[in-house]
DNA sequence: TTTCGTAGGCGTACGTCATACGCTTACCAG
DNA sequence: CTGGTAAGCGTATGACGTACGCCTACGAAA
C-alpha cells in the first residue's frame, strides 16, 4: 500500500558491477554506486542494509551466470569436469575486479552452490562417494581459487615473472630459469595443465 | 651524519603485525601502527612511503618464518613436498588475518622466493624440468593459497558447512549430503588430503 | 666552540569512506 | 480526502590515508 519500490535488487547489482568493472575493487563505493543509479547515496540504504549486503549481490550477479548444465552425456567423467571448471574459471575471470568478493560471498550465492552440486555429481559418478568425495571437491575448490587469484593478483606471471627471471642465477638458480621458461606458457595453459595434474592424481 | 634513525625495519613489521593479530585485517591503520610504536601518525612516513610498503613489511615478517632448508636427504621426493608444503601452511595460518596481504606482497618477499626455489629443487629432482615443472610448482602454489583461503575466509567448513547441509534436499541432495560427511573432517586431514590427490597426478 | 645541512618527528588539514539520524515526499487503502 | 507507511534525501560523525610545513636533534666542517 505504501510507494512501490523502484529499484529491483538486480538493477541494484549491475549498477555495483558497472562501478566495479569501469572503476575497480578500489573504485566500488556506496557513493559511486548511488551516483551511477542516479540517486543519492543514503538512498541507497533503502535496499541494502550495508556495504556487505551490496558486495553479496554483486556475487550472486557475477555467479548467476555460471552454466550449471550438466555436460553433454556420454562424455567421460574427467572430461565434464574440465567442462564445468572451464566455465567457472570464465564467470570469474568475466569480472576480475570482483574476484575477491567472490572469495567472501562465495558460500551466501545460490548460484555457486548450484555449481558445486553439479561438480559433486560428477564426482560421484568418477566412483567418488564419502570422505574422498568431500576431500575431492574442496581441493577441486581450492586450485580453482588459487590458481585464479596467482593468475589475476600474484606478478608471478605477467610483470613478476619479468622481474623474477633477473634474480641473482646464484642464489635462485631454479627460479631464474623457470621464470624464463614461464613467459612462455600463457595463462589458459597454464590453467588446464595444473588441472590436469589434479585430475590425473583423482583417476589413480 | 645527521640524526640516526631510531626504528629498523624489523620494528615496524612487528608492530604492524602486532597490530594486525590484535585487531583483523580492518584494524591496521597507519594511525594504529604509530600508536602501537608510541609515535605521532605521520612519523611513521619517514620510514615508509605509504601503507602498501608497511604492508610489504609485515608479508616478509610473517614468510620470513618459514623454513627452507631442504628436508632430511634420504626421503622420497613427495614426502619432502609433503614437509615443504606443510611449513607453507603453519607459517602462514600463524597469522590468518594477513593471508589477503600474502597474496598481494608475495612476489616482493625473498623468504617466498626462497621457498619456491626450494620447492623447485625437489620438484627436478622427482624428474620434473622446462613446461612441466612450471605447471607443477604454480598448481601447487595455487592449490596451497586457495585451499587454505578456503579454510579460513570459505565457510564451507565451519560455520557455513552447517548452513549448507540444511539446504533443502531435493534441490541440493549432494551438497547437503556431502556438507554433512564433511563436518567430521578436520581442517588438517581435509588440507593434506587434497595435497594427497595432487601429489598422486605429479607422480603419475 | 659554533655553525649548518640533513633527516627525524609532529600537527594540522584535506578529501575520502561508511553510515546513523531525522526530515520531507509520494503513494495507496480506507 | 485523509492517514499511515516506506522512499528518498541532507546533514553530520568519526574513521581513514596522506600532503604539507614546521621545529628539533644530530654530527661534520669551520
Amino acid at each position: 500500500m505504501p510507494r512501490p519500490r523502484s529499484l529491483t535488487p538486480d538493477q541494484l547489482a549491475s549498477a555495483a558491477l558497472a562501478v566495479l568493472d569501469r572503476e575497480g575493487l578500489a573504485g566500488l563505493s556506496m557513493r559511486a554506486v548511488a551516483k551511477e543509479l542516479g540517486m543519492s547515496t543514503m538512498a541507497l540504504y533503502r535496499y541494502v542494509d550495508d556495504r556487505e549486503e551490496l558486495e553479496g549481490l554483486v556475487v550472486e550477479r557475477v555467479l548467476g551466470a555460471v552454466d550449471t548444465t550438466p555436460p553433454e552425456r556420454g562424455v567421460p567423467w574427467d572430461e565434464r569436469l574440465r567442462i564445468m571448471v572451464g566455465r567457472l574459471r570464465e564467470t570469474i575471470i568475466a569480472h576480475p575486479a570482483a574476484l575477491p568478493l567472490t572469495l567472501t560471498h562465495r558460500h551466501r550465492s545460490p548460484s555457486g552452490l548450484r555449481w558445486s552440486e553439479a561438480a559433486l555429481a560428477i564426482l560421484t559418478e568418477a566412483g567418488l562417494d564419502g570422505e574422498r568425495r568431500v576431500l575431492a571437491l574442496r581441493a577441486l575448490l581450492g586450485y580453482v581459487i588459487g590458481a585464479i587469484q596467482l593468475e589475476h593478483l600474484g606478478p608471478l606471471s605477467g610483470a613478476g615473472t619479468v622481474a623474477i627471471a633477473e634474480l641473482p642465477s646464484d642464489a635462485f638458480p631454479y627460479m631464474a630459469e623457470t621464470a624464463r621458461q614461464a613467459r612462455s606458457v600463457g595463462v589458459e595453459r597454464e590453467f588446464f595443465g595444473g588441472l590436469e595434474v589434479f585430475l590425473r592424481g583423482l583417476g589413480a
